[in-house]
RNA sequence: CGAGUAACCGAGACAACAGCGGGCGCAGUGCCGAAAGGCCGCGCGUGAGGAAAGUCCGAGCUCCACAGGGCAGAAUAGCUGCUAACGGCAGCCGGAGGCGACUCUAGGGACAGUGCAACAGAGAGAUACCGCCGUUCUUUGAACGGUAAGGCUGGAAAGGCGAGGUAAGAGCUCACCAGCGUCUGGGGAACCAGACGGCUAUGUAAACCCUAUUCGGAGCAACACCCAAACGAAAACAGAUGCGGCGGCCCGUCGCGUUUUCACCGAGGUGGCUAAAGCCAUGUGGCGACAUAUGGCGUAGAUAGAUUGUUGUCAAAUACAGAACUCGGCUUAUUGUUUGCUCGUGCC
């Protein structure tokens, strides 16, 4: 990816879900928070209600896969952490993607 | 054709575009960092499973004393073999189920000891309630004695069943069957077959227990190394009959003051990390598990964690499901195809 590094910190994710920005979507969840390093940092929950290792293997990927076709149209110097939803396993690529940018738009205008 | 049973094999392939993790090569000495070290570009090649799962056994490897003695504790339980090892596997023996192919089997010991067996029933290491028979008194019965065939209860009632025998009965006697013991024969062994003997006193050891065999503990967040920082203060207790290290206890052994509070110091890096009791093919030995010889292959190593997204073609690609130090098993989840065998039905 481009400009964008993964977000790995406990503290990190903490931060996010008290002091940043949310939406909530039937297949995805979505924090965002502005930080001040000149890229981007993502993160991607996938908790064991989703399912076992397979499953939660196949919604970080899909999330992934979504993040990176919508990122050279993103603006640069934001935290975000995505949080998979029992039913992303289940769609398509496609509904994720629509999903997240549709939350993109309004989180980081 | 239907039902069943056993086993092999596969777990999408190909193409296009986009994208990710290791490795190797080339290049700038460009970027980050105090340093150890890391990052970036291009090319080539490579990259999850039959169960990767559950973490139930067994090993390697690492550290604790290269691991010591005893007790406690745990596991296993027909025989012979295979294996690095096993609670695994193979072959066989005994037992159970099925018409059969075949499947299942936690399969030592109840004359070492302790316990339990409710209720029912006359009686459950012990009986005489009813009944049957005899004797006596007497006469529609009673007392005493004999009996375990018949009745009732129960999971189980003093081996089973038939014949003889008897007052009535009884392994009292006999044949057959079951069980026990001894002997003989066969087998490497579990065990099998036969003969003879006396005539026997329940079950439970996935109850305690006994016997035999095996087992030290913790786990890759193990552990090793590198760079940077720190390597101080106070209080309490003890003075070796103390404290700590080896899962519990006692020894033994090694080391040494210990504990608490405050202060100081990194959410650092690299290795361990994949060549392995490895895989494939062929030959040889073995019923088989497996062993062995030759040749070939070199096949993931992440650390918020990598093969995925969107299409197209194929009859369909759907199910269970994602390596985390590595192997050998077991168990559980689940999809498709094929083949052998068994039983039933119909046709030739």
């Amino acid at each position: 990816m481009i400009h964008t590094t993964t977000l790995n910190e406990n503290r990190d994710f903490k931060k996010l879900y008290h002091r940043g920005k949310s939406l909530v979507h039937s297949v995805l969840v979505t924090y965002a928070f502005k930080n001040k390093l000149g890229h981007n940092r993502i993160g991607i929950t996938t908790t064991r209600k989703i399912g076992k290792a397979c499953k939660r293997n196949r919604a970080r990927r899909l999330i992934r896969e979504a993040y990176r076709q919508l990122e050279p149209q993103l603006p640069v110097g934001w935290d975000l952490v995505f949080v998979a939803r029992t039913r992303t396993t289940l769609c398509k690529m496609d509904a994720v993607k629509a999903a997240m940018e549709q939350h993109l738009n309004k989180l980081l205008s």
